[in-house]
RNA sequence: GGACUCGUAGCUCAGCGGUAGAGCGUUGCAUUCACAUUGCAAAAGUCAGAGGUUCAAAUCCUCUCGAGUCCACCA
């Protein structure tokens, strides 16, 4: 054994051994167990996106390793399915972004042509992301490897959304959408990402009321003005029609009373644009006002705007603003004013709320059973306080917009009858009475001639015979096909995996996709399989930068895991990362912490060193493997008692584990392994070495390989095979 | 407007009701011994601030001040 451990060569070497021989894949085989059946530990590892290279983030899934190689040597069945994740639009995004490098767009191409593009480079990506898995060590079960846009996944995708709109949980609707006219796509709220700004707030008559506002330029699209009903100044107005000014002429305009309405706020009135706010929306559905668009989704002025089309809403704003000051339309305007706005959380444009059909799942139901099975404790999160941002989510759920405007994704298998688009079809679905904004019950007439599938082309339009049938040229959200990610891998990995390993036991990933992922799979999951997806969300922090700062491509501060991984060692990274952090707590990358586990790992070397010195070389001394065994053959006090310290370190480390706290594991036996067992312990015996202690320090030192080797695989794999050691440490069965 | 996390030794962070802890760094000593990627030892904190509960508070409660995150339809 050389003097120092150098990483480089022992640890990619280990891994393809360990691949090659099957240890990833789970035993399953009722006949090779020893009568008792055990119950499998299963983890479906996040699919990363496979658009780009993982980030230093995705190393934390060391945790979900940690588990899945303890369970695998506690003799669990145990299961770790990886698997990556198209990520519709983040994708999307990211391939436009090489087009613009080559001074290209996507409308260069068609359709297919751009998918095939798309799926070209994130065939290439993936590779190397899977790669960077190996690289870390994960003992991933890579014969049941799983994409998004598998046949068999898509299928499972269709199906489930057949069965959601023959059970009345989607709906087609005319709704305002986040719409980035920008990326030309619509969002589900969670998408938005609102920032704090500061716009003039304009003063603006009205007939004549005065009411403040942020957008003249929607004026267009005012099909009403609202007060508050409780409100003594305008009170007389309401339910009468008022006349007033444009820059585009006069206007006939009735005025309503809402509680939406703040009194205090501005002048207390408000216009109503229904086409492009969402207050303004719901406030025109409780008191019939119609809808007038005059923004498009080119995000110009549209017809409706006059003189003022075809410009872009930031122009309009100012050229209109300008006008209306000249014919004395302003009153004031308030420049201090501060308020939220919502952006593309991918392009930073500003969001502009436009009313489009698109397919809605209705969420209360779903959301009503999620709520349940956390409430009844059947899912538990790790930390707990997380239950709280999930329950509170799912007690204000609003529905889902899993409609894009874009073709990297699986597309929607509905059709629509070219024929009878127009007319109302009598449906058995439920989803002719959709339910549109807060608690109105409205008649949709939007199942116009939508055919939905499980997938395959419908032949004839089954109301009026046609053959005219276009698809829907949207894709689903990509969360929509992410949310189905436990049961639709099992269901397609391997035959009778299912029946195996669901509900998994555990679904561990960091807590700023509880609600997109984490919700939404609980909801689906229990909808489509009527269980529970997994019994356990553990969640881990953030890795920031060294100084604290998220990593972010645009801030240019991200860190390739696997240089780290090259420097230090994989061991060392994976240590780093659990050791001294309350699990769940976010963390700031640090070097002489790295440094620090590679150390480390450089300690428990060079012990495996010492103890191959003064091995015993007499083969009747057998290692004992369990800590009675072991403390049956010690005669020295020092050596019972550090046996008794080993076997309660052993119960401490479990319980560690199954309670989900890492941390304490790590700092526990990086503690006891150098302070405990090197430093006091080895240079004891050093002393008074003979072949009875020997052999103690021998078995003790398996002992805490095995306990460590969970944290750190490679090391103590290499260790356990340069002490000439039979098999693999990783299949060894845990300490007791 | 709600919810959450964090503010503890120079740095990074544990501890979360019983007389302040770790790693790194700093200082001193040791060393041909498995390991100088080592060992032994030392210095270093009125635990953000104020008030309260308690025999006892870094730890529980309230408020204040800072850093950050998430949710929410105030024009």
């Amino acid at each position: 054994m050389d003097k120092v451990y150098n990483h480089k060569g022992v640890e990619e070497k280990l891994y393809q051994q360990w691949e090659k021989a099957g240890y990833f894949t789970p035993k399953i085989d009722p006949s090779a167990s020893s009568g008792q059946e055990r119950k499998p530990f299963t983890i479906i590892l996040p699919p990363p996106n496979a658009n780009a290279p993982l980030h230093f983030g995705h190393a934390m899934y060391v945790v979900e390793d940690i588990l899945i190689r303890y369970h695998r040597m506690k003799g669990d069945p145990t299961l770790w399915l990886p698997g990556a994740d198209h990520a519709g639009f983040e994708t999307q995004f990211v391939f436009e972004k090489q087009l613009e490098k080559k001074g290209k767009s996507r409308f260069d191409y068609d359709r297919a042509t751009l998918y095939q593009m798309i799926w070209d480079y994130v065939q290439e990506n993936r590779k190397g992301m899977e790669n960077q898995l190996r690289r870390l060590g994960f003992s991933l079960d890579w014969t049941r490897t799983k994409f998004t846009l598998d046949k068999d996944i898509v299928q499972i995708v269709h199906k489930t959304f057949k069965k959601m709109y023959d059970g009345g949980l989607i709906y087609r609707g005319e709704r305002l959408v986040n719409y980035c006219t920008h990326c030309g796509t619509s969002f589900s709220d969670l998408e938005v990402v609102y920032e704090e700004r500061q716009d003039p707030l304009y003063y603006i008559k009205y007939g004549p009321l005065v009411l403040a506002t942020t957008r003249p330029e929607t004026k267009f699209g005012d099909t009403g003005i609202a007060v508050n009903p409780k409100d003594k100044r305008y009170q007389k107005l309401v339910g009468k029609e008022v006349e007033i000014e444009t820059v585009l002429g006069k206007a006939i305009i009735r005025v309503v009373a809402d509680d939406a309405v703040d009194p205090e706020f501005g002048t207390g009135v408000v216009k109503i644009t229904p086409s492009h706010d969402f207050n303004d929306f719901e406030i025109a559905q409780r008191h019939n006002l119609s809808m007038k668009q005059v923004i498009g989704f080119d995000g110009k002025m549209n017809e409706h705007a006059g003189k003022f089309a075809g410009m872009y809403v930031g122009q309009a704003r100012k050229v209109i603003i300008e006008e209306m000051q000249q014919k004395g339309l302003i009153e004031k305007i308030d420049d201090k004013y501060i308020h939220r706005i919502g952006l593309c959380y991918k392009c930073k444009n500003v969001l502009e709320p436009l009313p489009l059909e698109q397919w809605f799942v209705r969420m209360e139901p779903l959301a009503k059973r999620a709520i349940e099975v956390v409430k009844k404790g059947k899912i538990k999160f790790y930390p707990q306080r997380h239950e709280k941002t999930y329950l509170n989510f799912l007690e204000n759920i609003r529905d889902w917009n899993i409609s894009r405007q874009i073709v990297w994704g699986i597309r929607i298998p509905a059709w629509r009858c070219q024929k009878c688009k127009n007319q109302k079809l009598k449906s058995k679905n439920t989803n002719q009475n959709a339910k549109i904004g807060n608690n109105e019950e409205m008649e949709q007439s939007t199942n116009n001639g939508w055919v939905v599938t499980d997938g395959t082309k419908p032949e004839k339009c089954p109301n009026c015979g046609s053959a005219q049938l276009e698809q829907d040229e949207d894709t689903f959200d990509t969360w929509f096909s992410s949310a189905q990610w436990p049961f639709a891998t099992l269901q397609t990995a391997k035959e009778g995996d299912f029946g195996t390993f669901y509900p998994t036991t555990v679904l561990e990933t960091m807590y700023d996709i509880l609600l997109f992922w984490v919700a939404r799979m609980v909801m689906v999951g229990l909808y489509v399989t009527g269980e529970i997806p997994f019994q356990n969300v553990v969640l881990h922090g953030m890795v920031k930068d060294p100084l604290g700062k998220k990593m972010s491509k645009s801030k240019g501060n991200v860190v390739d895991p696997l240089e780290i991984v090259e420097q230090y060692g994989a061991d060392a990274v994976r240590f780093a990362l659990v050791y001294g952090t309350a699990f769940g707590n976010d963390q700031s990358l640090s070097y002489p912490k790295l440094e620090a586990m590679r150390k480390f790992t450089n300690k428990l070397w060079n012990m495996g060193r010492f103890i191959a010195m003064k091995r015993i070389q007499n083969s009747k001394f057998k290692i004992q493997n369990s800590v009675q065994e072991i403390l049956e053959i010690a005669t020295h006090k020092n050596d019972k008692t550090m046996v008794k310290r080993t076997q309660k370190l052993i119960k401490e480390i479990t319980e560690y584990l199954d309670g989900y706290q890492f941390n304490y594991a790590a700092e526990r036996l990086y503690d006891f392994v150098w302070h405990e067992f090197a430093d006091k312990y080895i240079e004891d015996v050093k002393k008074r070495i003979d072949d009875n202690s020997s052999l103690i320090l021998n078995s003790l030192f398996i002992i805490l390989l095995k306990l460590l080797h969970p944290f750190t695989p490679f090391v103590t794999e290499e260790i356990y095979q340069q002490l000439k050691f039979e098999g693999s440490l990783m299949m060894q069965p845990w300490p007791k």
